[in-house]
DNA sequence: TTATTTTACTTGATATATCAAATATATTAA
DNA sequence: TTAATATATTTGATATATCAAGTAAAATAA
């Protein structure tokens, strides 16, 4: 197999493959808290129990900082964040999860579990090891290079 | 090694993996073609010698129809691409590449080489075909899904 | 201490993603 | 053939991505 047209090269199917999982979590989740994306809801998970300025925040979950800022306004306006200024460096932002935003996370938590295994059905430890492995390597050299 | 909390799942590492590699691509092509993104180009790739419509296109690239007309509109006025309609259905549209776009097509080859060998460095052709063959199950688990 | 630089975040502009609704043409059913 | 349905694309609204420029506070240098 030759890896060096467009649809069959490996990255092209990376690409692929994130996009129907993406699809289907927003499916899943959607159901459920109709209100809520993929990304804001990985926003949530990240901040449970985690004091974490925005831009680490956003560093975890791959945003820009310019569109952490939107985000974060939208998901203050649908009441899952509080937003205040830290008191040692009145840069930073403190967010904090309010009663809804953790009411939403219970019930995310299932939701993902099932997503998660939907997608890894059939697919062996080793096997996801070895695919953990080769995108550490993916990434790593396109890191390197810049 | 656990793949249940979000920074260590393996899903997790495929949106790390494309999105260094979507960054690369962007500032390698950026520096010789100011005016394209690496969707563009891929668009471009994807018509060239093949006959297809905008939605087969769209297909091909995973974008929305919506997307798409947004996109190929923006090409068009960057004098890439010309836009007709179908003299044996007029629902559907005739996309060309112009001589502009062709010369960039040539232009982009051994920078997408040249991408792809960075992002693949070091990683073997079994390597790489077991990664293929992952992502193919976690695509289809999502899609059978939906 | 003042000037300079850095850090954390915001805003503006433009492109793209996504959903729903609309339009125009083509196909099928009655 | 007319009515209903399906297909290909567009448009509107809203969210997000990205770059560049801006603001405010903090850290560092002179």
């Amino acid at each position: 197999m030759k890896y060096n047209t467009p649809t069959t090269t490996v990255l092209y199917s990376i690409e692929e493959a994130i996009k129907a999982y993406r699809k289907l979590c927003q499916k899943n989740i959607s159901q459920i808290i109709p209100d809520i994306t993929v990304d804001q809801g990985l926003i949530l998970i990240m901040l449970n129990n985690n004091e974490k300025t925005q831009s680490e925040i956003a560093d975890l979950v791959f945003k820009d900082y310019a569109s952490m800022t939107r985000i974060i306004k939208l998901m203050i306006n649908k009441n899952y964040l509080i937003k205040t200024t830290s008191n040692e460096d009145k840069r930073k932002a403190e967010l904090q999860i309010t009663n809804k935003g953790k009411k939403v996370l219970k019930q995310l938590d299932p939701i993902i579990k099932e997503n998660r295994n939907t997608a890894l059905n059939n697919i062996s430890d080793r096997e996801m090891e070895q695919l953990y492995k080769t995108l550490r390597k993916i990434t790593n050299n396109c890191k390197t290079e810049i």
